[in-house]
DNA sequence: TGGACAAGTTCTCCCTGTGTTCTATATTAT
DNA sequence: ATAATATAGAACACAGGGAGAACTTGTCCA
């Protein structure tokens, strides 16, 4: 089914997806190149142009400053509605934003640890979270939100940083993140850097 | 059908299996090269077509970084096909012995957090394993045994007691049941008086 | 209305990285 | 010794990706 996109198509989509809010239009292709750091639009164009026929991207003819992502049509939760199977992401705080769509790969999942809406999987990396019982190599189950509430635990992507997981505080003009790991420390953002992708619902840890 | 791997093939297989996640795109047969620690990409190609002619790795036709690893068709999972539901024999540290309790609910566990035996869930109850990331009501998955090896958490009874959930370790004469919580002390017991009901194999936490 | 400019589209050319093949040599097993 | 297995390295082919020119289409303005 998906045609698997190549590296730079995948880049390309990432990049997309996590700053197509940044604009204040919808950028030209010549401000996309600049910004991903091409010197032709035609090979940006080309490479838009495979998004638009694996579906990720909205075909814009012609029209000017026309690029859109496609409606995720209800894909990342029910390809198979019954079916008690989530997307595993891979990592969290591996490096870099969550991918797309890239792995295909899915792990059952009990109705009981997720929630209604979309979710997903990740494998925790690190012990940033311990002393809330979330240890490295957990699976935490991850429903899709850009909002959270205070005091959730939340899949936060800051700017020019990785994703993590931490507990989140928003106050006026800035938000917090809280670590639940005595030696590390809370870190304060101002609230734009900080993009929230997903809130934890559940999370399951295997000893065999 | 076994074509019977040869060593180097088997340690590369393992290696696929284990670290192609690791990977944030499939790698290149390069980037293999010297995570194997080889240094001629022909000398690789040639065992991987090896496992390619073996059934065990997709055959990648001339795609860039187009490693995979076959799909496992035949399911060793399941023993018991369909069935992905456990017994939930209430909390443990409730203070009775657990197989007293004929309790027909039963909760969907997924198959990665059980094993092939007997399993069947507990909710716990207090925070005697706070430090190894098992809080108060959080699921166990625990596999029917009464025996365990040191190093184990298991679900013990003790005589005249609670069950409850502790790592077991076994010395001549004497059996210790250390709590993982610093405030708790470790448990030192006749080993006639301990008697294992099961050993933790997963675990679940909602947070919603 | 029509021309100028901006932006999307298509094309051709080119380079690099990477899969593939082959041959030669070392290592290990029978 | 002979065969099977492993490694190195060279040579090759081609897909992916980029540059840039040329063309088309839309938008704006006089």
């Amino acid at each position: 089914m998906s045609p698997t996109l190549t590296r730079r198509q995948q880049e390309i989509y990432d990049y997309l997806r996590d700053h197509l809010d940044d604009f204040p239009h919808p950028p030209t292709l010549d401000e996309l190149c600049t910004a991903l750091g091409l010197k032709s639009r035609g090979s940006l164009h080309k490479q838009i142009q495979a998004l638009i026929d694996a579906g990720l991207v909205e075909p814009m003819n012609n029209q000017r400053r026309g690029i859109r992502l496609a409606e995720q049509s209800a894909a990342p939760t029910s390809p198979h509605p019954g079916e008690d199977e989530l997307p595993l992401y891979g990592a969290i705080a591996a490096g870099r934003p969550i991918e797309a769509i890239s792995n295909p790969e899915t792990i059952p999942v009990p109705p009981m640890l997720r929630t209604d809406k979309p979710c997903y999987v990740l494998e925790v990396n690190g012990d940033s979270m311990i002393d809330e019982g979330i240890l490295d190599g957990d699976l935490v189950v991850i429903e899709q939100r850009d909002q959270a509430r205070n005091g959730e635990i939340v899949v936060a992507l800051v700017e020019g940083s990785d994703a993590t997981l931490k507990r989140i505080e928003q106050q006026p003009g800035k938000t917090i993140l809280h670590p639940a790991n005595s030696t590390m420390s809370p870190m304060v953002f101002p609230p734009d850097q900080v993009q929230v992708q997903g809130v934890l619902v559940g999370q399951m840890r295997r000893y065999h």
